[in-house]
DNA sequence: GTGCGAATACTCGGATACCGCGTGTCCGAGTAAGTGAGG
DNA sequence: CCTCACTTACTCGGACACGCGGTATCCGAGTATTCGCAC
């Protein structure tokens, strides 16, 4: 159970816009510049968090991808639910009324199955964690031990 | 990011060993039969909790799989981590030093990379929350629901 | 009837193929910027 | 000098291959049972 590599992508490009701050867009090849990654790879993980609605993208010449709305409305829950999709790692398929317990009386399966609701819990406690994080919350932790990325990422990108 | 299915498999195998209780072996060709799963391919996951000593495992005739503990002292994270191993699903892999990042003052990189550390918290929320649930307490809430579980499950093995 | 030994059937265990999804790449549509000529 | 149309270059967007890990299977090692025979 490994989560999509893109996650990590998607919420340092995120952190990035952020930090910039103007609207301006930025292109994925400067990204990938930025970060030594698969250009058009990258793109294909940011058209997915388009469709989610966080970021927006400007095509033409100096055009890229900004963000939709500003971080403290963007939670990690967001940027995990676009690019891994909404299904929880979890599923049930319902072996407990195959085979054997096939011809149990029907009552039994009203309720959900047991397995299903523990697992779920769990995964509830991970949505509700990344969904209390926003990246604006990210940035402010990362400024807390290296207060110059701010400046840093400004310079990187060619602003000021 | 979807789970290995084996993980339901073993839930369900050691909820049945919980409900039949004495301590005789159960062999995979009958939980595969109880469920209609592939015998072999359950029997390699069933392996998998063996190595972390959750089950122990009887050769021969009319041997199969035990618990190796009580149900009270069996937790879901212990079922997780014996078949997806120990690996954090969001592994980071420190895109922020490479590229344009790569020149930055050493210093910068001494405390954890902040994407990183919100990540994993989301993570040991959900291992709380496995770790927290034992087989014994699915086994109850399942009873709760369905009492008549524990008597068809002895039946449908045999039991009795 | 009882004890012993070999044959037997059944089980786990690891080594071996198959396949779907994440990973990576390429090319086309579209747009803004740049450029040059004409007024 | 200003305006406008064309060319150009750059960007996103989706369609197309590749590789790896989960999925599934098969066969061998080992043991408890069972059966038959001798006593």
């Amino acid at each position: 159970m490994r989560m999509n590599q893109g996650v990590e992508w998607a919420v340092h490009v995120l952190l990035a816009l952020a930090w910039l701050d103007d609207g301006e867009p930025v292109s994925t090849a400067r990204f990938a510049a930025s970060y030594e990654l698969p250009q058009a790879y990258l793109n294909k993980q940011l058209q997915a968090l388009v469709r989610a609605g966080l970021l927006e993208s400007v095509p033409g010449a100096r055009g890229g991808f900004r963000l939709a709305r500003p971080p403290e409305k963007i939670t990690l829950m967001d940027v995990v639910m676009a690019i891994e999709g909404p299904e929880p790692a979890f599923q049930c398929t319902e072996i407990r009324r195959r085979g054997m317990g096939a011809d149990a009386p029907e009552s039994q399966f009203r309720v959900a199955c047991a397995v299903n609701t523990s697992m779920q819990r769990a995964e509830l406690a991970w949505r509700k964690s990344l969904a209390s994080q926003t990246i604006a919350d990210v940035r402010t932790e990362a400024e807390l031990h290296a207060p110059a990325v701010a400046g840093m990422t400004r310079r990187a990108y060619g602003r000021d």
